[in-house]
RNA sequence: GCGUUUGUAGCUCAGCUGGAUAGAGCGUUCCCCUCCUAAGGGAAAGGCCCCCGGUUCGAAUCCGGGCAAGCGCACCA
């Protein structure tokens, strides 16, 4: 598998991951094992089946746990414990950072970590800091589509969450390796933007001719379109009151999608979202891409015309009916383009990987999508679509609407200001994307513990004021050469050492997932783990040994929580 | 009706590539500052892991069948 380089860089990329260097470092061991007791002629030679390490739960268990011995009890023909037994005769411990390994329960073979390993962790944090947590298990090109508001009006809560979850999706991956672009689908073609002109020209009419145009039912209502009219008003006058409809219609489309293209952008701006691409659909008009698309479905043999329509031959057997792809009327319908669009990410830009994040009303679509995709001949698990549910604002323990300062629909920006963005952007992540979110707008606010983006920060707050405490004093802190003699004896120290080290492995879990919501459990989770630390131990204190021990892990700790919140971009005060 | 997501402590949720006594937070009851931010920590109580079957040494976890809730099933996007 992979020539000398190959393994250097492997071990150089463990070094920046302890948890996969230990892991390495246990299958290691036993294999040296089983092939020493064969040798010994103990147990014949077997191919043996896959077994996991898992990181203890409980301190008593050791602090991994491996399973090797159940898995392959018939394999080699014996009990799980007899089979432990044989491996753990054979184990040789020396020179590595385990100073025991225990049968235990049904046959598991339980490692123990010795004190060095302590050391070695904060050591590898210290030397990494802000790239700690950074490692290169991937190395793809990655694309994360995600809010794709429609630009006729103003966001609302589904891209607050949308927006959370792929910003920080997006972060993760890029911390996992991936080179990553995020991307904006902006929908500035097709049908809605028919309704968004005759809503606008309604608007218009209502200002110097009222009463001559009925608004069209299936209109925009909000006040954001009046407002667009109006300043189109105050630009050109009444000039287009039955004047030259062609050029009222480019001119006002054009403006007002601008306009709201623009707040859009400033609203994400705010939100601490940086899109790296703005993908209009009108261009894949203008290219010829959806014809191509469109030809393409054609020459696959997936397509039909009934009733004056072009149709999709749907193949996937769940669906109850085929879909339209050009309507009776020549505009082709979303469906069409979003094929373009997705044929585009794959032919044209090449990406290995593409995660879309949809709301779940749009859950239907995703099979038909990939089906179509295949029909070209594009390998449609290169698509991955995260599916979040929908959110409920709730406010004085009941679900609210509307918002009690505005009256109307809660939009992204009145979210962001009845709160914050570091709520917002944590709270929106607290959950996995497919359960059913409520979103409690009091407890967003709150400051206090029983707020977790505030239990974070104050973690990272308290850690300063130690640090700002020992400088005050005065205290002399030793460099990181003593690292040998630092000595980690109190049980509220371990735990909060080795959570410190499955950092690097919780983005690599989270990234596989496509899963935010493990980073602020996570970071939730540090957070708590140093508040126990604080409370037994102090950091100022006489003993010089102790005090430079626990100062380096007040670093480590900041720089687990400065990385975990800079990942998710949430500010971490240093004074609260 | 079909598809899909969810169902775990009073409430909000982890755990779900099968494993050792099912975990957190909030709420409830009690305890802890002569000492770095008590905006913190500790302890107790609280569970037919929705129900019924199956797979196996072993199921909250996998499979099948139900039940309940959210979402979707347009020549809307």
């Amino acid at each position: 598998m992979g020539n000398k380089i190959e393994i250097k860089e492997e071990k150089m990329n463990n070094m920046k991951n302890p948890i996969k260097l230990a892991y390495h470092s246990i299958n290691e061991l036993i294999n040296n094992a089983i092939t020493a007791a064969t040798q010994q002629g103990l147990i014949k030679k077997c191919e043996h089946k896959e077994f996991t390490i898992e990181i203890g739960k409980d301190a008593k268990n050791g602090d991994f746990a491996v399973n090797f011995a159940l898995t392959n009890a018939k394999v080699y023909g014996l009990p799980p414990r007899a089979l432990a037994e044989i491996i753990l005769q054979n184990i040789d411990l020396t020179d590595t950072y385990f100073e025991k390994v225990e049968i235990a329960g049904p046959g598991f073979m339980n490692f123990y970590t010795s004190k060095s390993w302590l050391n070695f962790i904060i050591n590898t944090i210290y030397t990494s800091g802000e790239n700690y947590g950074k490692t290169e298990t991937n190395n793809r090109r990655v694309m994360v589509e995600f809010i794709s508001a429609n630009p006729t009006g103003p966001m609302h809560m589904g891209n607050a969450r949308g927006g959370a979850i792929g910003d920080c999706l997006a972060e993760i991956l890029k911390w996992s390796g991936d080179t990553v672009t995020r991307e904006f689908y902006i929908n500035d073609a097709g049908n809605q933007i028919e309704r968004f002109y005759k809503s606008l020209k309604a608007r218009y009419y209502e200002i110097y001719a009222p009463n001559t145009i009925e608004f069209p039912e299936d209109g925009y209502h909000g006040d954001d379109i009046m407002v667009l009219a109006q300043k189109f008003a105050d630009k050109y006058g009444d000039k287009y009151i039955n004047g030259d409809e062609e050029e009222f219609k480019k001119l006002i489309i054009e403006s007002s999608l601008n306009d709201n293209i623009e707040k859009i952008q400033k609203d994400l701006e705010y939100y601490r979202i940086t899109f790296d691409v703005w993908f209009y659909e009108s261009m894949l008009y203008e290219d010829g891409e959806l014809d191509d698309t469109i030809n393409g479905l054609k020459a696959a043999g997936c397509t039909y015309e009934k009733d004056g329509a072009l149709w999709y031959r749907t193949t996937d057997e769940n669906a109850e009916k085929d879909e339209v792809l050009i309507r009776a009327n020549g505009i082709p319908t979303y469906f069409a383009a979003d094929i373009a669009y997705h044929r585009n990410k794959f032919l044209k830009r090449n990406f290995d990987k593409v995660i879309n994040v949809w709301g779940a009303d749009h859950h239907g679509h995703i099979a038909r999508l990939k089906g179509a995709l295949s029909s070209l001949g594009i390998d449609s698990d290169k698509l991955d679509i995260v599916v979040m549910q929908l959110v409920r604002l709730i406010s004085d323990g009941k679900p609210i609407k509307m918002s009690k300062r505005t009256g109307k629909a809660i939009s992204l920006i009145d979210l962001l200001d009845e709160t914050s963005v570091d709520a917002a952007r944590y709270f929106f992540n607290m959950r996995s994307s497919d359960s059913h979110f409520d979103f409690d707008l009091d407890l967003a606010v709150e400051k206090s513990s029983e707020n977790p983006v505030y239990y974070v920060q104050y973690a990272y707050a308290r850690i300063c004021s130690i640090f700002r405490m020992i400088e005050e004093d005065g205290v002399n802190i030793s460099d990181l050469s003593a690292i040998n003699s630092f000595n980690y004896n109190e049980p509220d120290e371990a735990a909060l050492i080795k959570l410190l080290s499955t950092f690097p492995d919780e983005i690599i879990k989270s990234a596989k997932a496509y899963d935010p919501s493990r980073i602020t459990r996570y970071a939730y989770n540090v957070a708590n783990s140093f508040h126990k630390f604080y409370n037994t131990c102090k950091v100022n204190c006489e003993d010089e040994s102790t005090r430079n021990s626990r100062y380096y892990l007040c670093l480590a700790t900041k720089t687990v929580l400065f990385n975990t919140l800079s990942l998710l971009k949430i500010s971490a005060p240093e004074i609260m």
